[in-house]
DNA sequence: CGTGTTCCTGACCGTTTGGTCAATAATTTC
DNA sequence: GAAATTATTGACCAAACGGTCAGGAACACG
């Protein structure tokens, strides 16, 4: 028998250990790559003992997608309808850019999934975040036809801020070995010239 | 004993082939998740005859890297520094587009091993590739001076284009799922998008 | 043809893997 | 403090894994 949501406060705190392991492990390997022995090891409890809190590998797994998936999102929720457009988008890419910087090892993690096929969130990609990003597009249509926001496809925009910050995170070691600098200038001119970028691409002609 | 280098036709056929099946395995599970069974399975060989050919199930991963970085580049290398600015840049987005469509494969076999740390390319990022880029981003920063490019950080302008084309073949399976059209409007309009942002971004201000 | 080489395979091996289980230890509850 | 519940573990298992090996099949070449 499997503990399904923590009672205790033994449980609370095994379970969040496991999952901080997990993520540790998961986002090195994928879910393949990493074995129950890593991630007990790293949790510093025995495999029996980790597989008292959740079923399975798979489990444990699944547990952490789900519960970060919201997380991963917040940014392109907070877009502002109301606000300056350009304003509005280069604040969602600086968000997303942080989160680059402080969870790394979250979009590593559904970097792994992805690029592998998604096999276990296809139906969230396919359902909520499709809703999330039809309604942000017709939010981005908007305000191009009302001149607020050069024109371009809306969709292909989401990716290009999708891929250009999560770069940061999920290719990191390619990024470090070739500006050889430290983590904070990275991130640093990173902003800086996404900033710039897309302040210049994003910025309609005036009046 | 194992083959080091091809003599027979036979062998020729067969590392090929399993090169082929290694390269749909790897870039499906990544290292660790690929087994010698899915490789061989795929190849249409047994177990044995495919370590025949080669010795282990990591001088496959490390053959088809190795064989595999040298065409990755080629697109870097072929632009003209005596060619327009914009235009070359353009047209090397173009390409690295085009890599993404007709070669989604490997482009994941390099997301894979990149995302988990490259342990087996990570010398030749820090040489031969950086080397590569810091000549390219010399390159850059002439055009930037001579006023025949936008003035942005040459680094993070490269990075840029790597996460956006990439982008199509590694996350292949988000942006279908969120557009949800057919692979040749995917990448038909993501070429017109990032033609047109990358024009609009790089464009100087005219004299 | 025959003979030497290349090619291929079934059977096998040691290790690692995800997962189980009975027994015990720790904690909570009355 | 005893009873009931929760937490933990060592020993174990079957399957999957990367890899080996002796021997046979197919092929090249005189």
């Amino acid at each position: 028998m499997t503990i399904q949501q923590p009672r205790t406060r033994i449980q609370k705190k095994n379970r969040w250990t496991i999952l901080d392991a997990a993520l540790d492990v998961f986002s090195d390997n994928g879910f393949r790559g990493a074995t129950l022995d890593q991630i007990a090891a790293s949790a510093g409890l025995s495999k029996p003992n980790v597989l008292y809190y959740f079923s399975s590998k798979e489990a444990i797994y699944t547990a952490l997608l789900s519960g970060l998936l919201e997380t991963w999102l917040d940014p392109l929720r907070a877009i502002d309808p109301e606000g300056d457009a350009v304003d509005e988008i280069l604040a969602y890419v600086r968000r997303k850019l942080d989160m680059s910087r402080e969870f790394p090892r979250e979009s590593r993690l559904f970097a792994n999934e992805i690029v592998q096929g998604a096999p276990h969130i296809i139906d969230q990609i396919e359902g909520p975040l499709k809703d999330l990003v039809d309604g942000t597009c017709a939010l981005l249509r908007r305000w191009m036809n009302s001149g607020d926001l050069a024109p371009f496809d809306p969709y292909h925009l989401i990716f290009s801020i999708w891929a250009t910050t999560q770069h940061y995170a999920d290719f990191n070691v390619q990024v470090a070995g070739i500006l050889q600098t430290d983590q904070d200038t990275q991130f640093g001119t990173a902003a800086d010239f996404l900033d710039e970028f897309y302040r210049r691409a994003l910025t309609p002609v005036s009046g």
